[in-house]
DNA sequence: AACCCGTCCAACCGCATCGAA
DNA sequence: CTTCGATGCGGTTGGACGGGT
């Protein structure tokens, strides 16, 4: 397997090209078409290499190339088949006439892969993160925390300090625990730039449950439009546990649509809505919608009825069992995926 | 005005793959 | 079948640019 030499080693020019360089390029694959790349640069009268040629030609000069904001439509195509094809930007760029693989490769780094990572999914997968246990050091941290407060107001308690008092303190303290914990899990989430699969599924709805939320930059694909969302994603088959963000329109889907969704479940890949027309899924930014904000940490009460009652999270509620089904959504709709039978989290609910 | 910092994107690097000899 | 040159591809880099302080 031979290598191409560098382009140093041959003294041949590297970086930005010249105007002049354009022309000269652009002109002899016009006349004479690039024929060989290795030799191309020679007989165009170029200093540069085959590579650095052919390179500029696909990604610059070649006439049919598109310029401009990537439309709605190319970024959902570009999700969809991301989706499925993962990081193969040349066969994206074969769907998406005019735009190269190198242009969508920095658009997907720049744009959508962010915008996947604030809304809990992962950018690898297009499934929900499930690295929440990355911030179980920290919840450990605060735990004990917690329990040496418990101990001072035990403490204040028996120097005299009246029980209203210390059932105030105790509040703050679940308060501050709180909003540490919320905070933790929205950085855990929006920091890892990958993360194994191998966690558990509950893990995993917890972490997005919290990402969606805790972050106040929770935004949608596009903020602008109505944009579709990865319907088959929002439900995991195995755990039958829902995720925000994502889900179908109140409509049932017809059976059709359920087989396919279920083959593409069980690739494990999700779909961006390509095939799907925009009112087969709830507006994954309405699902957030302007209060998705974190919730005011001040005051339990005011979060939980600050909550998106409407939106992906508690229509995940209605949805699945997970958040406790039914119209009645529970204040807080995160609760039963942190260890349920945990005695120090169940106290805080 | 100067500096800092984050974003964007053109271009490079190195490995993978293909096909001819 | 093996070798080797040519090309393709994906990851990464670094400079330009713009906004904020």
């Amino acid at each position: 397997m031979g290598r191409s030499p560098c382009c140093d080693e041959n003294g041949l020019k590297k970086g930005p090209w010249t105007q002049e360089e354009d022309e000269k390029l652009l002109h002899y694959i016009q006349t004479n078409g690039h024929g060989s790349w290795r030799t191309l640069p020679r007989l165009a009268g170029l200093n540069r290499c085959g590579k650095s040629c052919r390179l500029r030609w696909t990604n610059y000069l070649r006439p049919d190339i598109k310029r401009g904001k990537f439309s709605q439509e190319e970024e959902q195509t570009i999700l969809h088949l991301h989706s499925v094809l993962g990081n193969k930007w040349s066969a994206i760029a074969t769907h998406l006439p005019g735009r190269t693989d190198n242009e969508i490769k920095n658009f997907w780094n720049t744009h959508l892969k962010k915008r996947l990572i604030q809304m809990g999914f992962d950018p690898m997968t297009h499934r929900p993160r499930t690295d929440f246990f990355a911030a179980l050091p920290q919840l450990i941290a605060l735990a004990a925390l917690r329990e040496q407060l418990g101990g001072t107001a035990v403490a204040d308690q028996s120097s005299g300090a009246g029980a209203a008092g210390v059932a105030i303190f105790e509040q703050a303290a679940k308060l501050q625990y709180l909003q540490s914990l919320l905070q933790s899990a929205a950085t855990t989430i929006a920091a890892a730039s990958s993360a194994p699969s191998s966690d558990t599924e509950a893990a995993g709805a917890a972490a997005l449950a919290l990402g969606a939320i805790c972050s106040p930059q929770l935004t949608a694909l596009d903020s602008s439009t109505t944009t579709t969302a990865p319907v088959s994603s929002s439900v995991d088959n195995a755990s039958g546990q829902l995720l925000p963000c994502t889900f179908p329109a109140e409509a049932p889907v017809s059976s059709e649509e359920d087989e396919t969704k279920n083959q593409q479940q069980q690739t494990g890949l999700s779909s961006y809505g390509l095939s799907c027309r925009a009112d087969d899924v709830v507006d994954v930014f309405a699902c957030h919608g302007g209060n998705s904000s974190l919730p005011a940490l001040t005051d339990l009460s005011d979060a939980a009825s600050n909550l998106p009652v409407d939106g992906c999270i508690m229509r995940s509620a209605t949805a699945s069992s997970s958040f406790g089904g039914g119209s009645s959504c529970s204040p807080l709709p995160w609760p039963e995926l942190f260890f349920p039978d945990d005695p120090f989290i169940t106290d805080f609910l």
